[in-house]
This record gives C-alpha cells, sequence and structure tokens, in this order.
DNA sequence: GCAGAAATTTGAATCGATCCAACAAAAATG
DNA sequence: CATTTTTGTTGGATCGATTCAAATTTCTGC
C-alpha cells in the first residue's frame, strides 16, 4: 500500500493527488480542509487516490501561507535554549504559558541563540503569532529586535521604562518594602542588598551615583522601596552595602565575600532573587554562620526550590505562574492595544529570617 | 517614522517595497536575503523605502514556503504542554536536545493537547522539520500519528518493538538484572515491583500471563530482566507482586497499600522509574517504616531528584541528557536511514538501600 | 418534464517570498 | 573602438496550499 510511489525525489502535493483524481485543486483541497461540503463519493475516491499515493496530507507549509496564522506562540530569551527546563522561574512561568496554551490549542515556539546575530536571525524567522519575551539581561536588545517583526509581544520582568510596549511585571517597590520590612520589624538594624543588574554588565558594589542612573527600572525600584522602608526604622541606608550580581553563582559568591569582607557584618540580606537567596544560604552555612541564627535573609520571587530548601526560604512571592498565563493570553486574543499590567506580590515568611540577636 | 502608513490594515509585502522603489521584486528580495550582491546604492535606497513604510522585513511565512526548510523540531507528547516543564525526566531530556538545536542555531517546537482530536490536528499542523517522541502512555497512537506527516522522527522511550521506526532507548534488562543483582546481594529475599504500563490504560496487580501479552516491551524487558536475576538468586519469581501503575501519585500509592496489605511485607522494592521510588520512599516514610532499614528501594531513570530526596535514591541511571542530545541530532541530520539505538545503563548505589534485616 | 432552489464543483486569484535564466549595463581587454 | 568579461537587474516560475465567485449538476415540487 501507500508505496506505489514512495522513494521518489519530490513530495507528492495536492494539486498531484487532484490530477489524479480527476478533481480539481479546489475540490481537493476541501476533501482535507473541510470534507462535509464535497460529495460523498468524490470524497472517497479522492481520499483514496492520497492513500494509493502516499499524500501526506496538505502541508502545513502551504497552508501557513495561505491562513496567516501560525497558532503558536514564541518564547524569547538571550539565555540558551536550556533555561526554560533548568530556571525554576523560567520553569514555573513556562507553566503558566503551557496552560493558557493548552486550552486553546496553541503550540509553543522557543527561541534563542548563543550569539546576537544568531538571536536577531532567530527572532526574524520565528513562525509565530506573537512574542513573550524573558528580560533577563540584555533585555532592552531583544525588545528591540522583537519590535522589528511587528508582531504582538509581551515583555516578562520589564527592567525599564517604555511605554509603548506591553508588559506584566509586578510591584517592584511594594515587594521591596515588604521585605525590608519584615526584616526591620524583627528588629535587624544591619543590612546588605544583593542586587539584580542596574544597566550594563558589571558586578561589584554600587554607589548611589549609579542607583540614580540606572537602566532597569526594576532593580531600581526595588532598591527604592528596601531603602524607603529602612529609613522608616531608622535604619541609615547610606551604610548599606549594595552589590551588584549577574544572578549566578560565581558574581553572587564574589558579592557575599566582599559584603563580610568588610567591618560590620550584617545580620540581615536582602535578596532581589530567590536564586542569590539560596546561593547565599549555602555559602553562609558553608561558612558555619547560622541562617537565620547569625543571619537573616529575605529573596524575591516566591520559585518552589525556596519551600524546598533548609530553611525553607523567606520570600516575595511573584504570581508566577498567573504572569505567564496572562502574557500568553495576551498574545493569543491580541486587539492591537499596548498593555502594561501591574501584579501584586505577597510576602511568605518562611524559616530564613528571624528575630535579629541581640548586640 | 516608519509610521507612514501604519495603522492601514493590510501589512507591508516585499512587492510594495520593490515597486515603491522602484526596482523589481527580485532585487527587492536580494537587497534582505543576499545584500553583498546588489550595488550600494539601489542597496540603500530601497532599505530607506522600507523603513519609511514600516517593513517587517521578508516575511518567514513566505519565506518557509520557497526554502521547504523550517529550522526547528517538533518534541510531542500526549501529556499536557506543562509536562515539559514539571517532569523531571522530561527536564534532562529537553536539556540534551536544547544543546544540540542551541549547536545548530535550530529551534524547538512543543506540541501537545489535551484530547486526541486536537493532537492529531497539532501534530499535522506543527511547523517543524522532524519530529522527537515523547512515548509515554499512548505512544503508540503517537507514533501513528506522526508517521502520516512523513516527516523524519524518532521516538524515546521507545516501548513496543517497530523496527520500521527510529528509536533511541536504553537496555532495559540490563538495567533491571543491575537493580534486582544489588538488592538480592544486599540479601533481600522478599521483593515487590512497582511496574510501568504493560500495554492498556489499567492498573492493578500483573498476571505473568498478562506479562506475556504485554505491548510495551520495555516494561516487560525490564520485568524480564528483575526476574531472570532474582531467580539467579534463587528467589521465587512467582511469589514476587507486580503492581502495575500510571506512574503517577494515585496510582503508585494505591500499589503500595495493595502491596503491603498482603501477609508478608517486601523488603525490597523494584521500581521501573524514580518517580514511582520518589512517591514510594514518601509513602514509606509516611508509614513509619524506615528507608533503607525496613524496606529497600531502587529506582530507575537517574532523575536529578533523585539525588536530592532523604534518603538519596540509589537508582539506574540512564545517560537522559546524552540521549536527548542523539534525537536531536538524529534529526538534524536526517539522512534517511532508520535507526535504532540502545544505550547503556549505570547502577548508582545511593542511600535507599541497604541490607536485608536478619529474619 | 420543467422551472427554480439547493448542492457541488471549478479554476483563477492569492498568500509572500526566493530562484534563476535571460538580459542590460558597466568594466576590462585587445 | 569593438569585443569579451564582469557585475547587476529583471520578471516569470515556483513553493503548496485555500478561497470565492461563477458555472455546473442534482434535487424538489408541481
Amino acid at each position: 500500500m501507500a508505496s506505489l510511489l514512495e522513494g521518489q525525489a519530490r513530495p507528492i502535493r495536492l494539486a498531484d493527488i487532484a490530477k489524479a483524481a480527476g478533481v480539481s485543486h479546489g475540490t481537493a483541497s476541501n476533501v482535507f480542509s473541510r470534507p462535509e461540503i464535497v460529495r460523498a463519493e468524490v470524497r472517497e475516491r479522492v481520499k483514496a487516490v492520497a492513500e494509493r499515493m502516499g499524500y501526506a496530507g496538505p502541508d502545513p507549509k502551504g497552508r501557513l501561507l495561505r491562513a496567516g496564522k501560525v497558532n503558536a506562540i514564541g518564547v524569547a530569551t538571550t539565555e540558551p535554549l536550556s533555561y526554560f527546563f533548568d530556571d525554576p522561574f523560567a520553569r514555573v512561568m513556562m507553566a503558566g504559558i503551557s496552560e493558557a496554551c493548552d486550552a486553546t490549542g496553541a503550540g509553543i515556539a522557543l527561541v534563542s541563540a548563543a550569539n546576537q546575530e544568531k538571536l536577531a536571525w532567530n527572532i526574524q524567522s520565528a513562525l509565530v503569532d506573537g512574542f513573550i519575551l524573558f528580560c533577563i539581561e540584555g533585555g532592552s536588545r531583544l525588545v528591540d529586535l522583537t519590535r522589528e517583526r511587528r508582531l504582538p509581544f509581551v515583555a516578562l520582568e520589564l527592567g525599564f521604562q517604555d511605554e509603548t510596549v506591553s508588559a506584566i511585571g509586578v510591584d517592584n517597590v511594594d515587594g521591596a518594602r515588604l521585605a525590608a520590612r519584615h526584616l526591620a520589624e524583627l528588629r535587624h538594624r544591619r543590612f546588605a542588598v544583593l542586587s539584580l543588574t542596574l544597566g550594563e554588565e558589571r558586578t561589584g558594589f554600587v554607589t548611589p551615583e549609579m542607583v540614580r542612573s540606572a537602566i532597569y527600572t526594576g532593580t531600581r525600584d526595588r532598591l527604592a522601596g528596601y531603602f524607603e522602608e529602612l529609613s522608616r526604622f531608622g535604619v541609615d541606608t547610606t551604610k548599606v552595602p549594595i552589590y551588584e550580581t549577574e544572578n549566578e553563582e560565581k558574581s553572587t559568591r564574589a558579592g557575599l565575600e566582599a559584603i563580610f569582607a568588610g567591618g560590620e557584618a550584617p545580620t540581615a540580606i536582602l535578596a532581589m532573587s530567590d536564586r542569590m537567596a539560596l546561593i547565599a544560604i549555602d555559602w553562609l552555612k558553608a561558612r558555619g554562620l547560622d541562617v537565620p541564627g547569625d543571619v537573616s535573609i529575605v529573596g524575591f520571587d516566591g520559585v518552589p526550590d525556596g519551600a524546598l530548601c533548609t530553611p525553607p526560604l523567606t520570600t516575595i512571592a511573584q504570581p508566577i505562574t498567573e504572569i505567564g498565563r496572562r502574557a500568553a493570553r495576551m498574545i493569543l486574543d491580541h486587539d492591537g492595544a499596548v498593555r502594561r499590567e501591574t501584579m501584586g506580590v505577597e510576602l511568605i515568611v518562611r524559616a530564613s529570617t528571624g528575630p535579629a540577636r541581640k548586640g
């Protein structure tokens, strides 16, 4: 069966079937896409011919051009593809996106690339109806590249102010305040901040000057929230060290070294991501310091891993899954409008924070 | 700028640019895809026109039809999309696939669907150059559906014998033997098996009769491996209960209830997946039984979670990442041949197994 | 048996690009 | 200056389908 003409160079097209069955393209097409409108007899004949010739069914490549819609949404990042499966934050976000896509039967195309050139090409040539952008580092380049495609897109974790771009983010100022207040109420007075990047690709201590000129307003807002609240509790925020990392192992550990090398060690750490917080817990434990006995830590994000580590992490939880769902829906039912949503966050108190030691 | 004609209904096509710039569509095309062969002056003029009219660049939909290649590989499963981000096994596999795709700049399209109809449609209309199939339950339907597309595809974890289908699997018999030998050498004599599905969607105890008629030879091979080795150690395998689960929480717990409801409780459990093994550890601990003091457990798969739980899981590790890499490469450098690869597995001894208690 | 309505079928147009043989213009050669 | 070579440009053909107005066939009711 189905093998009479197999092995030939050119794959069989719908037109071949039409000719072989003695019907027009139009009818042949209808047999596959709207079988109910073609007479049963003809339908069966065409189907039989298709079967006999080994026709694979209408090629989506052709159909796509006509239909215009791919029925898939692209998720892009500047990280390697494995980021989507490794990073806890990304995974929860993808779960939310998946949910929305499953509900409508849409597919997901993962877009990324090692280098800038390839990224540009991959974004230009991605077969999708719209993009969801994971704006980590290099987020603005990603946004620029995507804008060129003139397809709907949503930026996640948007770190810069550009009101012309649809985005879903969280209330960074409020989240930071909650974290700072929690620690201040536990009577902590000596703080350190593990910060996300402010703009350029650099790591190290940050001066107030640099904070003012920060490109990523997300980072700046969290800093502002922390300090505003600490001030309310009478903490001299000019003495709080801020160390900017790349949100990964190496620079975070370097930051901790630097922070604890100074004279007065902090009793509380404000980390702008759970990732850094988790690394910090590990680093402190390895150094013989007790968490939260010696040092309390509050993270930011609310990834599942935070609940499983020892001690479980106190953190500012973002509604990650919900953000993913909304982002996907924004693309799926896109109406041309630019939308900017800010989601609320929540303090989740676990065991990585405790009262400041007397002294 | 770039907004002169914005807001119009029809998006700008390459032909519009060509006309506006006073060149042929062939030249206009070259400006974008092979800029080096067009005279600088013309090139700049066309680019300027494109910019002015807000042209988004050559539409991949059109390009695709001509080029024929999508440069993306589809990964399909019958589970919901979130499976790719939730399941530890799938995640490690995806990391391997990602690696291979990153290396060649290919994209990944995730294909799945809640119901059968939609699955069929999604596979038929996926814009990919080939498929990698996660053959969990319902794997054969997935294979049949995919075969219709007449695109290259590889089945992973292939559970049934079909020599016409490319597949990558592991040496199930050998893995099962290793697991059984390890426990037998620890002087265990009373066993129970938590089995993956044999074919139909059912759960419950399995009779030797059912094993013989199993559709999934993967499951059957593991069973064969377990029993062959246990027999060598003088264990009466007819007395070893086999409980078939759906590899998830509910049926696994039901299986454990059933197994431990019997007269003589086993001192060792052979689980055909780490997932079941992990659930078993949890169930046993909740029941006040010590692992490995009262009951030893060996899993199968070698997912990272197994190393992190308490106690860390002894297991048969598959080279999951490598399988993913190879599968992706099989599609990426497809040459028309059917390939079937069997990878070796490895016993990883951790703390979930210990010597059998005297008595 | 026939007009008019309903159901099918047809085939040209379209979707948005790339490819390539043929042609034109410019540059190099004799 | 005529001829070859090089370099650029053109426009028709093609990729593989769907759509839709018009043409044709089949069905109804009388």
